[in-house]
DNA sequence: GTCTATAGGAAGATAGAC
DNA sequence: GTCTATCTTCCTATAGAC
């Protein structure tokens, strides 16, 4: 008798880790099989639409992430400087101290620019935004701060994609410490 | 009769742009023999071993330009600030104002990864050292050079990627821009 | 140097039994 | 929910004519 299937969150988990290695085009459904130990089948069954569908609910669930660990965050009554470091943990622990590629970055390439390119520069500028509230509460001017925010995402994803070529996190954490002197030093 | 082939310069010109837009695995064949106008046959004649000869041929390409046009800045008698620029100038016109993709974060995904995740790495150490350079002929020591260097690049790389997030090239700019403070300031 | 044809396999996706 | 079997399409790569 088949055994209940693994909860569907530890899947996504699971699906996202061959998406964020490979790429989209890159993550076959072989690759994804394999990572989840569901056959194609029971993948089709638990997403009709095959890897779109589960590509799309590899993002919800990034997205999810950080609207339950980075929104509080933001909306609490922390002073602008505890607010960053919060954030700089959080991103810490998202991206696995460098170790984790960023699906933003992966799924603006290729035939998946073409499905998910709208999302990916929704989501960039959503981060931007919520970025820039920080700088903004630290009194830097709205022209400024969205600056800074910008500066941030950009040492933040370069810093992954650094770290990924010489196969060393040094540069993400290096990164994360200087967040706090980028958004309101 | 068949006619003379395009120079082959030409031709991984414009092997680099698929493999930039689609990345080492999703250059198929077809994109490729599209791209170069020669049929699958052509390309295997001029490249024996398939695409990753036509991706080895398109990184040598990459690595003789930036041989071509920054070390002889490097070497030149110029002030630092005059080096900057020029670089500055080179990296500008190569990933043309931050509308192409840089190889080295493409090529270190996915099975790539294990192809070319090597030499990615030396370029990119390659690159730093190149840099660090400058920033210790403008009197910065050896260690603050080398960060110097690695935060330039963790600029561009993430300057690369968040302009194309946001299919907006302003970023990029912007962090050419800043570079020379990122380096000598 | 380019062409057509094709091998041989892997891709994404579906059908139907259990 | 999971399985096996299968379909179609696409892929890389090669062979041989011209």
């Amino acid at each position: 008798m088949p055994r209940p299937a693994a909860p569907r969150e530890e899947i996504v988990d699971r699906l996202g880790d061959v998406f964020r290695r490979h790429g989209y085009g890159g993550a076959s459904l072989k690759l994804l099989s394999d990572a989840t130990g569901l056959g194609r089948s029971s993948l089709y069954h638990y997403f009709p639409n095959g890897k779109e569908d589960m590509a799309l609910a590899v993002l919800d669930s990034a997205e999810r992430w950080m609207g339950d660990e980075v929104v509080p965050i933001l909306e609490s009554a922390a002073s602008p400087q505890e607010k960053v470091r919060a954030v700089v943990a959080a991103l810490d622990r998202f991206y696995l101290g460098g170790r984790r590629s960023c699906l933003l970055e992966l799924f603006a390439i290729g035939d998946a620019r073409e499905v998910f390119g709208p999302r990916v520069s929704q989501r960039l500028a959503n981060l931007r935004s919520a970025l820039a509230g920080i700088a903004r509460e630290a009194g830097h001017p709205p022209d400024d701060a969205t600056r800074r925010a910008e500066d941030a995402m950009i040492a933040i994803h370069g810093g992954l994609v650094v770290s990924r070529g010489l196969g060393d996190t040094t540069p993400f954490r290096r990164v994360l410490d200087g967040l706090e002197k980028t958004l309101i030093g």
